[in-house]
DNA sequence: TTGTATTAAGAGTGCTTTATCTGAAATTAT
DNA sequence: ATAATTTCAGATAAAGCACTCTTAATACAA
């Protein structure tokens, strides 16, 4: 898998923050019960985006988590980085430590050219544009299936 | 990162069976040397590849292993195939279940385009073409540098 | 003040991957 | 035949990752 599990959570949790209509203090309790996640491994994932200073978090009743700026201004590349590292964006695709120009192996132009387009594109796509597509419908964001919905559920049952 | 261990060797051995003048024979003991990889370990990944019909191999003294087809038949996307399996190609960023067109996540549309860009790098780059530049010169293969140049170490010793 | 809701921090468990090791089977050479 | 060389197959050990659980710290509300 291209990232970890930690870091597909933190992006999931990230998009459904963005997709609320408002940013306000959303509790980790609540996002875990949304994206059917266990809360106590969510809870260590967010703590990681709170401290990278994408979140901002608040404790007691009332409290939980919020984005830390407007989601425009978050990227994609924001919260992998904060999770999994840059490591995704620099590495090589075979793997080999201290990958460059001066000593590098048969792959190497073609990776770097799909490397940098990747970058390119997780750097641009903001959680407000997720977020945005997230609220459309037939958008699924949970590993679970969606919220089931009952006139789709006649049409299918047959 | 993206490829498995066990698949960055077979890839790094693939290329360097391409890499030799002719295709004969070669013990996996000297292909791990030569990659500075474990023995058995690298044993147990290349019988992936014999499995999966991209080797041959023969037991017994000048025995070893070979590219089953030539090295212009044979992509890199075939390799990692064989050993990792499809899924790097098939799998959505987000890592969710049964991804497809009709149950999309908010990334579904960048994520496909870079994803089939990927493939197709992978399906068209040959062993042969990846063995030609591996033979050329500055170009690295295995996990630790390159054998010693003595030339090179003079200059450099100081 | 007391109780409750919530995140923070970190220890602990189980599973998957990575790596090592051992013995068996096949093939050649002497 | 016998010995040497090599892949094949499977058991075992070590390491890393995903996940769980427990306890603490913080803030609000009654
Ligand atoms: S091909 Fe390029 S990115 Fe890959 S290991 Fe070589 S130098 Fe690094
Ligand atoms: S974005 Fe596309 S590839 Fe990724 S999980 Fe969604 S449907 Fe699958």
């Amino acid at each position: 898998m291209m990232l970890s599990k930690s870091c597909i959570y933190g992006v999931q949790a990230a998009i459904y923050m963005a997709s609320l209509p408002r940013n306000e203090y959303v509790s980790i309790q609540q996002i875990a019960a949304k994206l059917n996640i266990s809360f106590h491994f969510l809870t260590k994932v967010l703590q990681n985006l709170t401290q990278a200073g994408l979140l901002i978090s608040y404790r007691g009743p009332n409290g939980g988590v919020a984005l830390a700026r407007p989601s425009s201004q978050i990227s994609l590349a924001d919260v992998i980085d904060a999770i999994d590292g840059s490591d995704i964006f620099k590495e090589c695709l075979l793997g080999l430590p201290g990958c460059g120009v001066a000593d590098p192996c048969p792959a190497h132009e073609n990776w770097t050219s799909m490397r940098s387009r990747l970058h390119h594109l997780c750097s641009t796509l903001t959680l407000e544009e997720l977020g945005k597509r997230a609220n459309q419908l037939n958008v699924r964001l949970a590993n679970s299936r969606a919220p089931i919905n009952p006139a789709k559920l006649l049409t299918e049952a047959r």
